[in-house]
RNA sequence: GGAGAGGUGGCUGAGUGGCUUAAAGCGACGGUUUGCUAAACCGUUGUACGGGCUAAAACCUGUACCGGGGGUUCGAAUCCCCCCCUCUCCGCCA
């Protein structure tokens, strides 16, 4: 979310924003909600003064010990004419109260317009993004490792798995529907390895690790922005008011909701692995094959809540996509990084980086990772504040990325890593965390 | 799930319809005093949205906010209704 301040005296960014991201927001109607809105308050301000101070005077009317009433009586008013004056006055105020009440109800449609408006407002996205309509757009900004060129017919990620005895597809069907599956023994073994070795790597980068709760009031949806609009993406429990959310960044983001911190306290750095669920509604028939994309996995991820300091913010990212990497380099997995263009970053998005790694069964570079640099979108929707050195209040910036994600990237792990004889072998950084395995052969 | 007690400023805690612009204390900040520290004394003390003055602030001014939302009233922290949350006891339970 923007300041209406900034919108008002930035029309024409918050313009080409809308059309480059391409998102559904009435810029004109909500200026002219605004303008209403402002007029409204005003007159309620001056009603309410008004009001304020009669009624005031009401109460000294109406109290035969007030000072005020006894210099009356002193002055030789008779208790019939301060009668009088006070259902005078009492009429005045019940005609301001008419009055009032009615800007009530109007300010009451207003506000709700204006809030519902001002949720769909896009970020201006950073000088550095390309514009461009889709994926399409994206920009490779580097390459780090090679894909690998196999000598024997490779399998992919699900032959792999289920011959190993790592995957059970059919059975994940069974529990849960499309979409589910099953990790068994050392595939299960793996994927735990895989987010140990991430949290490791990201508390020895100075990240506070947390437990947060994966279902959370539907504000922490509004606040990250996943709502209004992702609505049909969550699972989303009814009655409760409450969504299972489809990854750590959001309890992690709002996790100071509400709250101004101190200048000192920033930059907060915070890192939490959860169970991440996602409804994958309007995917249907896409990415059907194998555990690319599913209705539930396990992330480890990490969110930043620094200073309104651009630079400093940009740093940041950097140092997020470095960690990512870390994690990436560490399992020995080729990658490249893109810097998304306007039509696929997002509505709350100032800059966008994605990671991809090589996955051979798609022949080519599959999403792994991504990397969001948000300005205050998030933090003013969160009331997410902090207070600078000159006592100032401020609205703090977000940033997020992911840290590492599987079983999607157990698919380059496994296949990039297959032997001609149908054996897995286990990357070095992972061993530790499986009992010092280093193969996972076929079972007899 | 059942029964009860609560939710007031950074914190503690008064406040049962109007001289309350929320008392008092603590903390924090500023000042006076002091060889230094402490103490004492004096002062200040929230957030949001308007308006005024500004290059911009500071500042001045209005309104709202006592868990959230409605209602009664000329007027609500205070009375009524709904919801949320916390605590205690009971039941169930990984």
């Amino acid at each position: 979310m923007l300041d209406i301040k900034y919108i008002t005296e930035h029309v024409d960014d918050v313009r080409r924003a809308i059309r480059d991201k391409g998102v559904a927001s009435d810029l004109d109607r909500l200026l002219a909600v605004n303008e209403r809105r402002r007029a409204l308050q005003t007159e309620f301000d001056r009603l309410r003064s008004e009001s304020n101070e009669l009624g005031a005077n009401m109460a000294l009317y109406r109290n035969p010990k007030s000072k005020w009433h006894q210099d009356a009586v002193a002055r030789g008013m008779t208790p019939d004419q301060i009668r009088a004056e006070a259902e005078k006055l009492q009429s005045r105020l019940t005609e301001i109260k008419n009055r009032v009440r009615e800007i009530e109800t109007e300010s009451k449609g207003v506000i709700e317009e204006f809030d519902r408006l001002m949720l769909t407002v896009p970020q201006v996205p950073s000088a550095k993004t390309p514009v461009g309509p889709n994926a399409e757009g994206n920009v490779e900004v580097r390459r780090v490792g090679q894909p690998r060129r196999f000598d024997f017919k490779p399998k992919d990620h699900v032959e792999l798995g289920e011959s190993l005895g790592m995957l059970d597809i059919a059975r994940g069907v069974k529990l849960a529907g499309a979409r589910n599956y099953v990790l068994r023994g050392a595939g299960c073994r793996m994927h735990h390895a895989i987010l140990r070795l991430a949290l490791d790597v990201i508390a020895q980068r100075g990240f506070e690790l947390m437990t947060v709760p994966i279902l959370v009031n539907d504000d922490m949806m509004r606040g990250t922005g996943y709502y209004p609009g992702g609505e049909e993406q969550a699972y989303r429990c009814e009655r409760d008011g409450k969504s299972l959310v489809g990854t750590a960044e959001v309890p992690l983001t709002a996790f100071h909701q509400n709250e101004i911190l101190d200048e000192a306290e920033l930059p907060r750095k915070y890192a939490a692995v959860s169970t991440c669920f996602r409804r994958e509604a309007g995917a249907a028939g896409k990415d059907t094959h194998g555990i690319y994309r599913i209705h539930f996995f396990d992330k480890v991820e990490q969110v930043v809540i620094c200073r309104a300091d651009e630079a400093e913010s940009e740093r940041f990212h950097h140092e997020i996509i470095a960690n990512a990497e870390a994690v990436l380099q560490a399992l020995e997995l080729p990658y490249r990084v893109m810097l998304v263009c306007t039509g696929d970053m997002g509505q709350g998005k100032v800059e966008m980086y994605d990671i991809e790694t090589w996955m051979p069964s798609r022949g080519g570079y599959g999403e792994t990772h991504s990397a969001s640099r948000f300005g205050e979108f998030q933090a003013r929707r969160l009331n997410l504040r902090y207070r600078d050195r000159d006592k100032k209040i401020r609205v703090c910036h977000t940033l997020n990325n992911t840290v590492i994600a599987s079983p999607r990237i157990l698919i380059p792990l496994w296949e990039l890593n297959q032997n001609a004889d149908a054996s897995v072998t286990i990357p070095k950084a992972l061993r530790p965390y499986m009992g010092g395995m280093e193969r996972i052969e076929p079972q007899h």
